[in-house]
DNA sequence: TTTTATTGTTAGTTAGAACTAACTAATTAT
DNA sequence: ATAATTAGTTAGTTCTAACTAACAATAAAA
């Protein structure tokens, strides 16, 4: 029983996988290495760090980070707002084409989703639903 | 109704992916690059390629590719063997060090499903996985 | 107020991994 | 038999992204 259920999962977080890198064509065309879009996707996450911050979640030292936001700015994607409470530091923001590039996860879910619902019909679909919150919660 | 879905795919997925970024702290331990772990899924996905097809299958140039398997051979990962019909070409292989990298995926999801089987009964599990099957088909 | 610590940058180094060009050895076609 | 093609390698270049060391500007502690 267990076994098959890790195979159902082994190939449905395939079907995940292939989502997302089929989605990831969008951050391609934009010209961003996968280090650079998960600063992107870390920036989000941690909500308008400094460089000092980004660099400890990002478990990276501050030169490197520096470094490669300039690159990001540079590129459109974050930019930098001065600290009201600290002159030396600024906050780092996504621009609109930063948070376009950070919607992939989203673009690959809505594909999913789609996907899914040609398999399932409403009732399967509610019930899958309510499995996977169970799981989640 | 598809939006919660949406939702809940969305968080199964980080779910997923977090399980996979676990299991990825025994390939660092190996200190191996994501480039090479990547070279080794491949050659375990098209079984025992030759370098032609290896570079092809990662859409790279041959010379790139030869440099890269000579660190993963450096490393124990990778050996090759001489072809019988055409003595120019070798073919790859993972040794048993190579193919333990390539189990992560495989430990991500023991992971999983020790993680939903705290959650779920056993007749919920099963649902999940004849929905997931269906899905897949 | 003077010293110490912190934020971020610049400069310089290193390693990985891609590329092209040029090559050898083996195979296939003429 | 000779020419053309193919498999793989070597050498040399480029780019990204990590690192350390050293620094200026600012803030916090003594």
């Amino acid at each position: 029983m267990n076994h098959l259920l890790k195979d159902s999962i082994a190939k449905f977080s395939r079907l995940i996988s292939n989502a997302e890198e089929k989605a990831k064509s969008y951050s391609e065309a934009q010209d961003l290495t996968a280090t650079q879009i998960n600063y992107l996707e870390t920036i989000q996450e941690i909500e308008n760090p400094n460089i000092t911050e980004l660099a400890n979640a990002l478990g990276l030292k501050k030169p490197s980070v520096t470094v490669v936001i300039d690159r990001l700015i540079q590129k459109g994607c974050v930019y930098k707002t001065h600290s009201d409470e600290d002159r030396r530091s600024s906050h780092l923001h996504l621009t609109e084409i930063g948070k376009q590039i950070n919607q992939r996860h989203e673009l690959a879910h809505d594909y999913l989703v789609n996907y899914i619902s040609k398999k399932l019909d409403d009732q399967e679909s509610a019930k899958l639903n309510e499995l996977l919150n169970k799981i989640i919660s």
